[in-house]
DNA sequence: TGCACTTTCGCAACAGCGTTGCCAAAGTGG
DNA sequence: CCACTTTGGCAACGCTGTTGCGAAAGTGCA
């Protein structure tokens, strides 16, 4: 690691624990107890970050006997991030803060088939509208890391953007930000949709799977336990899919093709997948709802989440998608029973892994999607 | 981070670029592309790992118009760790250097029923023994990390030990080194392993699963593919587990929980399996194993390696334990086929995931053990 | 054989990081 | 009002990796 390196690093760590203290702030002294750091060394940093406006104080705390502490907070309007949440027939557009709060916001129809370039110039329009109508009037600049690349060419003033974030559904290359199949939309196979779009709009472009963009969303939100820890996002919708996050990073994979959930095999002989194989969750769980039958189709998803729980040791499992929000409860009634019954069997310290519905609902998606760009300015190397 | 800290870590990167290389060297050059350092930062860290014995110059290369690049290695012999693999009915304990090859092994038949006290002085004379055995006459400091206790104590003339790794089967607290529950032998619940051994041998002890330990020790020895790159290693004995590695570090969970593999679910109404579920695939692999039929057994284990593969979209597929050794070929088919199969009805890029037997046979858990203290080292954080 | 050239690597000076020593600021409590 | 505690900034410092320059050690051609 370098010199410069060390310092990008830190500053980010101190961002991180700034955001997460949220609308409380935080003190300088508690900014060192965490970092490690000494206090001289946190007023430097956080004197950089005031000067760049990123930081700012905010009040003091009550005085335990001496100089009460000065309380320091993120600027959350210091710089936005776009997140566009691309699904088969439909389009949505967020404008968050630095502190991941939506601030504008966009829903569209869409149709995927209409070929690539009427779909990026919807997206493009969408984009434009969003970070425009927010970011007007506003021209404090906020030089992010390194790979910033300046606002001033297409988005006009809108020097605080970092960049868009794009989610979408099919199996993609996430480094490279290339599509590969998209279920019924043969034309779009091998599309570079991150420069494609990042030479239309002249700012940087991150592409990821749509579950592992929710499951960074809900990283940063805090409602997973904090840094460190891991869980699960299972979205079910038209398909059944995962985001994982393991050790606070989201799990990708190398070929961006972790999460692959709904084809996890539960039954050996069980009905044919569209996949090939033959009793996958997706079929035994949709089945059932398509039946009317939402208890077992929790139990199924249950034991589906129970090898997974199993295999990772995760610490919660958080539940999504169209079809959970049609009857909440019962899923979370329906999974937690099968995850609890096998924690009794197996004498698992601390119980079982709790189970619960992921919030945000259905932004949770394209909020994500923004957080692939905020979250490495805060120290998530998982962008 | 701090700055001592950046001076250890990047010292930890060179070492491990050193460890790499292996006999052939790595010159100072390359280690600064390689680290992103300029070549001088990369002379001034190996001069400091000269002065600890830890590297030294070994040749150079052809020129290329110039002065030829010196060649570095790594000095294996300026430190040890010992790995002691604790299974239950045999004790295996192994010195390895710092590169990690075997200098000193000794193998013995171990009653865990014996009681604590039985079962650590046998530990501790192995140790002894085999930590003594090679080290006599040694004396060059190698002086580790931050958290080196210095030898001198418990091994007699031992400068040069790093420590102690042990792996054992049972459910257990990594963080903590205690034992959960070791099955049949209900006297070692919440034994302090860690402590109970660091006391008696004066040196570091680390604890953790057998199945990570194997993992661990098959991502340092390069047959997986590098760095950064993640695998599964399944092992099939007398039980199923797994050991994960993602991203270049070992997966343990919260609750060193991860990696059970065997009580998967992949067959909703199969037979009952004495964790309580049904259907799961150890029942139903070690059932065909029992029944001698080894092409279901490799099809059913390949099922749910699928599985695995799928929601991890790792890298290598390794396969080890007593049972695979026994038809090593049938097993690697067999599961390759499956794995196979599923890749080509799904059209992953790339084909499907390579499957192969782990290599160093019964050592490797041993060696694993060994490679829990040794990491840490060389950059490595999952010890 | 000699010289020009290339490449490697170390010494010395340097900029920048976090750290230490010291002091002003801003409260509490007697 | 003063003693005391705690916070946070200023200046000097040690140490990091970096830059500038030169010695060392080869190759290749005249």
């Amino acid at each position: 690691m370098n010199l410069g390196a060390l310092r990008s690093h830190n500053a980010a760590l101190v961002l991180g624990l700034l955001r997460d203290a949220g609308a409380e702030g935080i003190s300088r002294l508690e900014l060192a107890e965490r970092t490690g750091l000494t206090p001289q060394a946190v007023s430097k940093i956080t004197a950089r970050l005031r000067e760049r406006g990123l930081a700012a104080e905010a009040g003091r705390r009550a005085s335990t006997g001496g100089k009460p502490r000065t309380v320091l907070r993120l600027v959350p309007e210091a710089g936005h991030a776009v997140g566009v949440h691309l699904d088969r027939d439909e389009l949505r557009v967020v404008l968050v803060d630095l502190d991941g709060a939506v601030v504008a916001e966009r829903c569209a129809e869409l149709d995927l088939g209409a070929g690539a370039e009427a779909v990026l110039g919807a997206v493009s329009a969408a984009v434009r509208t969003v970070a425009a109508g927010s970011l007007a009037g506003s021209g404090s600049p906020a030089a992010g890391g390194k790979g910033s690349t300046g606002g001033g060419g297409g988005l006009g003033g809108a020097g605080t953007l970092v960049g868009v974030g794009v989610a979408l559904p099919g199996p993609l290359d996430h480094a490279r930000g290339v599509l590969h199949r998209v279920t019924g939309f043969p034309e779009w196979d091998g599309f570079p949709l991150r420069d494609a779009l990042a030479q239309r709009l002249a700012v940087p472009v991150v592409v990821d799977k749509d579950t592992n963009a929710a499951a960074l969303g809900l990283a940063v939100c805090g409602e997973t336990g904090g840094a460190g820890r891991s869980f699960a996002y299972l979205h079910l919708g038209t398909g059944l899919g995962a985001g994982l996050v393991i050790g606070g990073s989201v799990h990708r994979g190398a070929r961006t093709g972790a999460g692959e959930f709904g084809h996890q095999v539960i039954q050996l002989d069980g009905p044919l997948c569209e996949c090939g194989n033959r009793g996958c969750v997706e079929v035994l769980c949709l089945g059932a709802v398509a039946r009317g039958d939402v208890g077992e189709a929790a139990r199924v998803l249950g034991v589906a989440a129970g090898n997974l729980v199993g295999l990772l040791d995760i610490d919660v499992v958080l539940l999504g998608g169209r079809t959970v929000a049609g009857a909440p409860e019962a899923y979370v009634r329906g999974v937690g029973e099968v995850l609890g019954a096998r924690a009794r069997r197996e004498g698992v310290r601390g119980g079982a892994v709790p189970v619960r519905v992921a919030p945000r609902g259905e932004r949770v998606v394209a909020e994500g999607a923004a957080q692939l760009l905020l979250a490495p300015l805060f120290g998530r190397g998982d962008a």
